[in-house]
Order: C-alpha cells, then sequence, then structure tokens
DNA sequence: ATTATTAGTGTCATAAGAACACTAAAGGAG
DNA sequence: CTCCTTTAGTGTTCTTATGACACTAATAAT
C-alpha cells in the first residue's frame, strides 16, 4: 500500500485566486492537468513530504500549509493501492515563484476556470476551496496570500476573490481595524487614484485574540 | 508502508461526554489503552475500513462518522512505518452497544479523565474532543449522541457536557425553536419532578436550513 | 484647471445574544 | 391531603454586532 501526499497550491494573483496544477508527462492520465503531489518516503513525516513536494513545484518553502482530508478509495488510481493524504498552501506573491525547478510544466488555473483533472483532483480541489472559504472566516489565512505590506483595499480583494462576493469597504475596514493585528506603517502606495497606506500583519497580537477565544468576525 | 485507521467514538453516559478505549493485549504497549483501530484491507475504502473497526468494536454501524486527521510520524508505531487515518464516531445510549463483539477488553472512559494512552493516541484523542466541540456549534452532532426522542433538557445536557460550561435554558431552548428541527411528540418523560415533553429531530428540516445557508447558532 | 480614479471616513436601523426569575406539574414525606 | 422537593417551561430588557448607505480626499493624466 503506498501513500502519497498531494498538495493544492493557492494564490492569488491579479485579484483571482489561483490553484497551480501540472501536466502529467507519463500514464496514467498522461497529458492530463493534476494536483502536485508525490510519494511519503520512508523516513519521511507527512508534513515534512508535503513541505518538500512544494519546494520541488514552487521553490518555496516558507508558506502557509495545512493537512486537508485522506482520500482512499482503492480505485482512486489505476495503478493500484494508493492512498492520497491532500493538503493545501497558500503562498503569497512577494515569493519569488517557480525558481529553478521541476515546474516547468506548472501553470497557474484560476479556481473559478478548472479543466478536467487526473485521478479524483477534481474531488479534492474542491474540498480545498470549500475548506479555504471557511477558514477564511475565522482565521488569518487571509494575510498568507498578500505580501507583508498590503493595503486595506488588496486585503479586501483577497477576501472578495475567495468568498466571491463583494465585501461594504466601511464595513469591511470596521472589523478589521476592531481586530487591531494590522500595522499602518508610514508609506503609501500610488497606483492611479489616491495613494493607498500600507499595513503589516502582527501575527503575536493575533496570538493574545485567539487565547481569549476571540477569532474572525467573516 | 501500512495504512490503519484508529476511531475515537463518543457516547454520552449519565451526562458526560465518554470515549471507548481498549486495552492492548499484544505488544507493543501490552496492557495500556488505547483508541481501537487497524489495518486497511487492501480492497477497503477508508470510510469502509473505519465502518468495520467501528463495527468490530460496538456492534453497531448506523451511527455518525467522520474522518479526522491523518498522523504519520516515521516513529509513531516502534513495529514500523504506519500511517493513522483518524475518525471520529458518535453513538447514542439507544444503540445496543457491545453485542457480541470483540470488544471484552474494551470500556467507556469519560473524556475528562483519560489515562495515559499507547502510540500518539492522546494526541488523536484530543484532536477529536476538540473537532467535536468545534462541530457541536454550526452542526446536528448533537443529536447522534442522544435517543431518536429525548427532552430538551437532554439535549442542553449534552452540550454542556461537550463544552463544558452552562448553558441558560431560556436561551438554549429559544435558539433550538428558532432552527425549526425538532418536532414535538405528544409524550412525555418524568423522572423526578415536572415530566418534560419528548421530541424528535427532523433530518429533514435540518437540509432545508444547509441549503439556506443557515448553520446551528451555538 | 478639470477630470478620472482609488482611498478613506460615520451614522443609524436592525438583528442577535446575554442576563435574568417566576410559575407549573409531578412524586414523596409527614 | 398538605406541603416540600424537584425538574419543566416560559418573556422581557439591555447590550452588542451587523448591514446598509454617500460623501470628501489625494493623486495622475489631459
Amino acid at each position: 500500500m503506498k501513500v502519497a501526499v498531494d498538495i493544492v497550491i493557492f494564490t492569488i494573483q491579479e485579484g483571482v485566486l489561483k490553484v497551480l496544477l501540472v501536466k502529467r508527462r507519463i500514464p496514467p492520465f498522461k497529458d492530463q492537468l493534476a494536483i502536485p503531489g508525490g510519494f511519503v518516503l520512508p523516513d519521511e513525516d507527512l508534513d515534512q513530504a508535503a513541505l518538500r513536494e512544494l519546494r520541488e513545484e514552487t521553490g518555496v518553502s516558507d508558506v502557509y500549509l495545512e493537512q486537508l482530508y485522506s482520500f482512499g478509495d482503492p480505485k482512486r488510481d489505476p495503478r493500484g493501492r494508493i492512498i492520497s493524504i491532500s493538503y493545501f498552501a497558500l503562498i503569497s506573491p512577494d515569493h519569488p515563484l517557480m525558481a529553478g525547478t521541476d515546474a516547468s510544466e506548472a501553470s497557474w488555473w484560476p479556481v473559478a476556470q478548472i479543466p478536467v483533472l487526473a485521478f479524483d483532483h477534481a474531488k479534492i480541489l474542491a474540498y480545498a476551496v470549500e475548506r479555504l472559504r471557511n477558514k477564511l472566516e475565522y482565521t488569518t489565512v487571509g494575510f498568507q496570500l498578500l505580501p507583508s505590506k498590503f493595503t486595506l483595499g488588496e486585503l479586501q480583494a483577497v477576501y472578495e476573490a475567495i468568498l466571491e462576493k463583494k465585501l461594504d469597504k466601511r464595513n469591511f475596514r470596521r472589523k478589521i481595524a476592531e481586530l487591531r493585528i494590522l500595522k499602518p506603517l508610514r508609506e503609501y502606495r500610488s497606483d492611479i487614484g489616491r495613494p493607498a497606506q500600507l499595513f503589516q500583519f502582527v501575527a503575536a497580537r493575533f496570538e493574545k485574540l485567539k487565547d481569549k477565544g476571540i477569532v474572525f468576525p467573516f
């Protein structure tokens, strides 16, 4: 019985939620798209295996990574009995993506427009999206998808991209402000229009909130 | 690489949340308590394996069962590389427990007073309790721990046992009533004091609520 | 100087949640 | 049969959280 890890890797690009898919170079499902993954090595913890695969596919390792679910239908892989332990990862656009990896065949796909996937990977991806949406509402995963300095508009765009709905700007900012987990910087960024103030996520403050049982309000 | 399922089986007895533990008859950890489990068979889905183990240990099969997490530390089992896919199950006191099974060495332990467990089972159990508490707040798992007919007092006791805090009777009943998922029966039960009306959980009504995105309010 | 574009800010109405105390129905004791 | 004990059952008020809503501010381009 073999055990593999498969990793649903999310990022945000141009305001849309995207997932990394690889094109399979060998059968089964040759030339079809799949979620990146690989076998767990004999002396490797599951999280380690997921981190290693993530590094091999994207070249990044300092990211949010969380185990998702284990899939074990005996017929899920035509090669034989392979149990998939799935993970999901969030990487922010300021990570240097794909630097010298075996990811030549990997590319980003908007989660709203995913083609047919190999194996049971459509199911895994659907599960990951659902989990991400839920987690967004009571954790700080949203910040993992942003560079370390960001504007409130960018933060709101992340929430809107994942939840697939518009949020009220004033209510959004009020709730973020109440949490007191952002440090306002004396820096501004201007693309077009009025420059926006930059903020930093202060993880330590969030830890204090968690200790008090306070969670995210979205 | 071997794959096992381990099942944290909860029930409520005398108003306290209990978990089923078995005494190991063979090394490693001989004579220590452990969460019931066993290996996944070559042609068996993970859920099937968990159901089978559950049936072997308790004799019941029509219960709430949910996959929890997969544990894969290479050193978690001294016999070699065994990956544990953990589940948690909820069984109600009106199921005929332990009818002719290999559970002669199985017994119920209050989750508040758990002794040292074999392997990494303490970790698995802690994870299961946490998940149960969270799920209680936005799903109907609470009803799975009760007989099909129950009083509102019993329902509240389940919530209080799992959440480990007292709830206000009137607020609790108001919130349950608003959900409209209970059918009041023309039956009453009297132990001591005024007889209490019996209710039944109507799963179909809950499904409608879910479709509308309404979840539990606790 | 005008226009276009995005950033930033406060109030009010409604809904949800928390706190709180008495009456009702039964059984058992005297 | 009266009263005492025990658990069931029921509404209101206050506080807090949420949702809806529109204008001014700062910059760049023309």
